[in-house]
DNA sequence: AGAATTACTGGAAGCGTTTACAAGCACGTA
DNA sequence: TACGTGCTTGTAAACGCTTCCAGTAATTCT
């Protein structure tokens, strides 16, 4: 760190280097590196002259530097199909807070649909040896990308389905479904709704498709017939529930008693649908969605809690785990837990 | 890259680097530095067998190595107060796209309020010289901060407030604000009341004062009398835009007949109690709120547009033209634009 | 045709760390 | 007293690039 003239014509600030820090201490840099990573002995007074010295130089180890030297950024990569949908915002809410406790850097990638862009994401930002591990929300990879992961050494943990040979944070979602339908059924219903996903939104892990199981078969156990005609698909947004809802309770004949929607803004919007109708609820219909989305509460709604904030730190945790060469975190699912509130009651007589 | 036995032994994959590619083009280390990263002159035959060497070999530039060679990292830093906004969650969504468009990496920060976290994200990680720039949203720095990015010659864009030095996307909330409440005026309301901000949402660029000072000023413009009484704080959330809204419209004598709500959201709780306590919208009330939030479309909601996904994309847009030497971009208000829907009208006879 | 540019390429010096290795030292032990 | 054992420290070799400099070849100008 010599100062040049141009320097300080420019008035630009020269960082200290580890070596600037070792001539303050009277060490060498090798002392100094070892002091503050905490890798290897040091004596205590010398620990203590090396802090002082950094502290004074407003010292901090240069990331490329150290990440070239020891091959570790600390850097997470973080994969997300979108970020601008209550769940994905909680869940990354929980990943960046827990990660800046831990003092790593959460990098952001999100997937769009195309898949060269999501080709350009692997071969050069993840594997630009720039994140040191790889967080994947709701994203299933392929067979090449979990290859090129593990081939370069990067530990991976999954949220929201299961990646095979990576500890995963999933749901049952079969169960979870299964479990607001029986919620309905217990209370006596018998014709329930079911506004689940579309097409478009059947992506990586499926997740409409296993929640409509989980109904189908809750229905079957209670041995009520599942009629396709209460089925109906949407984008998983109140805008769409509120239109399915419409098309479900403006029939005249045989309208349900009940609908279970596959997501908690579309129950909302289900809601609203029926209000407008003029029914009057719960005693003319019950609503049950899934997510505890932070306007469930407000609107009454019965619902199943899954808490994407907590599903974040619980994801850098197992990270972590792996990261630090512990034993690493089996996948295990989350837990669920059913949140019942004004929307649901018994069916009219 | 001398692959060991321990290396094979543990299937451990070698990644290429610039040597082998050198060698493989037959090319020194340095004229594939430069065919790759595009800095200097390469004949076009040289560029294409350095192409294809690297293709062949899967090669990547290290960034850690590129970027302690450089300084440049590509990677830029986003601060935001929080991600689980419609509105943080937009933005962080438009400057993610753009900057992956551009291939950098985008590191997210979030600042939460207690005030060594922050000062530890400032020196451990911003100046930890991992990003090349910084991108504030919606976030106030201070002197000392701004100096130190000026010091380490980081450009710096704001969105969302104007950061003294450096060029910033801002709204002129007092206008928009006086526009929102116009607009209300012009359609013959006098009594007007105003959900805006509390005390603990007052933050970085008080914006809800900022809101409330444009709906005075449009009140005494059109000379009526700003009744304090009309004036609710609420946190910009729908359940506390509804809580204000039940407040206001509860009392039985002098009821407004318009609201203004400095946010959708809390527009749309206005627009829920109003309907629960029995009103007929918007006969009885008109309610126009600000953002043009994706929910304001299915409520019919009048409101200001303003788009943050655009914001984002912009903000990235100032960023690169700085980085790149350019003139740099002057700080510009956002365009705001009325949106009228179905939830203003005349007031009642 | 010769001179002056210009285009292209390779050698080599960093960039600021981490870490293997060796050396020095203080101790306790036989 | 001589010798291993740990702890502490320094030396120096990577890590994988970028870029300055110099040299050569190709081109343009006079």
């Amino acid at each position: 760190m010599v100062a040049t003239a141009l320097d300080i014509l420019r008035e630009r600030v020269i960082v200290a280097s580890i070596k600037d820090v070792a001539e303050a201490a009277g060490v060498s840099i090798a002392t100094v590196s070892r002091a503050l990573s905490g890798r290897g002995n040091v004596s205590a007074t010398t620990l203590a002259a090396v802090r002082r010295a950094a502290h004074e130089l407003d010292y901090v180890v240069s990331a490329s530097a150290s990440g070239l030297a020891s091959g570790r950024t600390r850097n997470i990569g973080v994969l997300v199909p979108m970020i601008n949908r209550w769940y994905y915002a909680s869940v990354l809410e929980g990943i960046s807070a827990a990660l800046m406790r831990e003092g790593y850097d959460t990098t952001l990638y999100q997937l769009s649909k195309e898949v060269d862009q999501r080709e350009k994401v692997f071969s050069d930002f993840l594997l630009r040896q720039r994140v040191d591990a790889v967080i994947a929300v709701n994203v299933e990879l392929g067979e090449a990308e979990m290859k090129a992961l593990h081939a370069l050494d990067k530990p991976l943990v999954g949220v929201g389905g299961p990646l095979p040979g990576a500890p995963t944070l999933f749901w049952d979602e079969e169960a979870v479904a299964a479990l607001a339908t029986e919620h309905l059924i217990a209370l006596g219903h018998t014709r329930i709704a079911h506004i689940g996903g579309s097409q478009e939104t059947d992506q990586d892990f499926h997740l409409p498709t296993r929640r409509r199981a989980g109904y189908e078969r809750a229905m079957r156990e209670a041995s009520l017939t599942v009629d396709d005609r209460l089925y109906l698909g949407a984008d998983f947004s109140m805008a769409q529930g509120y239109q399915a809802a419409k098309q479900l309770l403006g029939h005249p004949v045989n309208r349900p008693t009940a609908i279970f929607a596959a997501s908690d803004e579309m129950a909302i919007g289900a809601m609203l649908a029926a209000r407008d109708l003029g029914l009057q609820l719960p005693h003319d219909l019950s609503v049950i969605g899934i997510d505890n989305h932070e306007l469930a509460d407000m609107f009454g709604l019965t619902t199943i809690e899954q808490r994407p904030h907590q599903q974040g730190e619980t994801a850098v945790a197992m990270l972590l785990r792996t990261i630090r060469g512990l034993e690493p975190a089996a996948g295990h699912p989350i837990e669920h837990r059913l949140i019942v509130r004004s929307s649901t009651t018994r069916p009219p007589a």
